[in-house]
DNA sequence: GCGACAG
DNA sequence: ATCTTGTCGC
C-alpha cells in the first residue's frame, strides 16, 4: 500500500480555467508551518525532463540528511498533456511526478521542488500542490523568481525577501559566494526559515540543491534511453 | 495597449 | 523545458 492517495485522473483539470480555479479552491489548505516535532532524515528532489514528441520523464532521488548521498530513486514515464503555462506548471508535471513518488516504498521525509512554492501569482506553485497531495513537507528551489527581491549579499548564506504586493512570499537565498541566489518558498508543512537551512544544508558544492541535480540528471537519462528505445533499437 | 511570465 | 560552441575557472 502507498503513503499516499493516488491522483484521481478523471478529476484532474484540462483546461486552463478549471487549473486556475483549482489553485484558489486548495490555496488555503496550504500549512506554512512546521510540525512540532519534523526531522528531516531524507530529502528527495524532483524533476521533469521532455523531448520534442511529447514524452516526459520523471525522477525522484532520495538523499540520506547527513551523507547527502542517494538512498532511493524511482522514474516514471508518461506523456504531457497540458501544455506549459506561467502559473499552471503543476498541472503538466504533477502526474509523472506522482506516478514516480507512487515507487517509492516510504515517504522522504521532505520533498525539493524545482519551482515555487507560495512566490507565485496565486501563492500556489507547484511545491505546495505536491505537498497536499503527499502530505510530506515541501519546498520551491527556483531558479528564476517570481515577484521582487533585492540582491542578497556576496557571501553564501546572505538572503533577502521575495515579496509580490508587498508580501512576502520567499527568500533570494545566495548557496554559493558570488553566484546568482536561488529562490526559496514554502510549499506545505514547513516554516520559510526551516526551509532555507535545509536548502543551504543541501548545497554544500554547487548553486542548485544536490536533489535537484541528482533527480535532473537522472530524469533526463531516463528520456534518452526511452527515446532510444522507441526509435532506434532492435528492429 | 504593453511587458512579464516557475519549467 | 529544449536547441547549442566555446570559454573561463577551480
Amino acid at each position: 500500500m502507498s503513503w499516499f492517495s493516488p491522483l484521481d485522473l478523471a478529476s484532474w483539470p484540462t483546461t486552463v480555467e478549471s487549473a486556475m480555479a483549482l489553485q484558489d479552491e486548495l490555496r488555503p489548505l496550504v500549512t506554512p508551518v512546521t510540525p512540532p516535532g519534523t526531522r528531516f532524515r531524507t530529502m528527495a528532489g524532483l524533476d521533469s525532463a521532455y523531448d520534442d514528441t511529447g514524452a516526459v520523464a520523471t525522477a525522484v532521488v532520495v538523499l540520506a540528511a547527513g551523507t547527502l548521498r542517494p538512498v532511493a530513486s524511482a522514474v516514471a514515464h508518461g506523456v504531457a498533456d497540458f501544455p506549459y503555462v506561467p502559473g499552471l506548471l503543476a498541472f503538466r508535471e504533477i502526474p509523472a511526478t506522482l506516478a514516480a513518488l507512487e515507487k517509492l516504498v516510504s515517504a522522504p521525509d521532505l520533498l525539493v521542488c524545482d519551482g515555487q512554492g507560495i512566490a507565485h501569482p496565486r501563492r500556489f506553485g507547484l511545491a505546495c500542490h505536491l505537498g497536499l497531495l503527499t502530505g510530506v513537507p515541501t519546498i520551491g528551489v527556483a531558479k528564476t523568481v517570481w515577484g521582487d527581491y533585492a540582491e542578497p549579499g556576496p557571501q553564501r548564506g546572505a538572503a533577502t525577501d521575495i515579496t509580490i504586493g508587498g508580501a512576502v512570499v520567499g527568500r533570494a537565498l545566495r548557496t554559493r559566494t558570488g553566484v546568482k541566489p536561488v529562490f526559496v518558498s514554502v510549499g506545505h508543512r514547513i516554516d520559510l526559515d526551516t526551509a532555507c537551512a535545509q536548502v543551504l544544508a543541501l548545497t554544500p558544492r554547487y548553486r542548485l540543491p544536490e536533489t535537484t541535480r541528482h533527480a535532473d540528471h537522472l530524469c533526463r537519462a531516463a528520456l534518452r534511453t526511452a527515446t532510444g528505445n522507441y526509435s532506434g533499437s532492435t528492429p
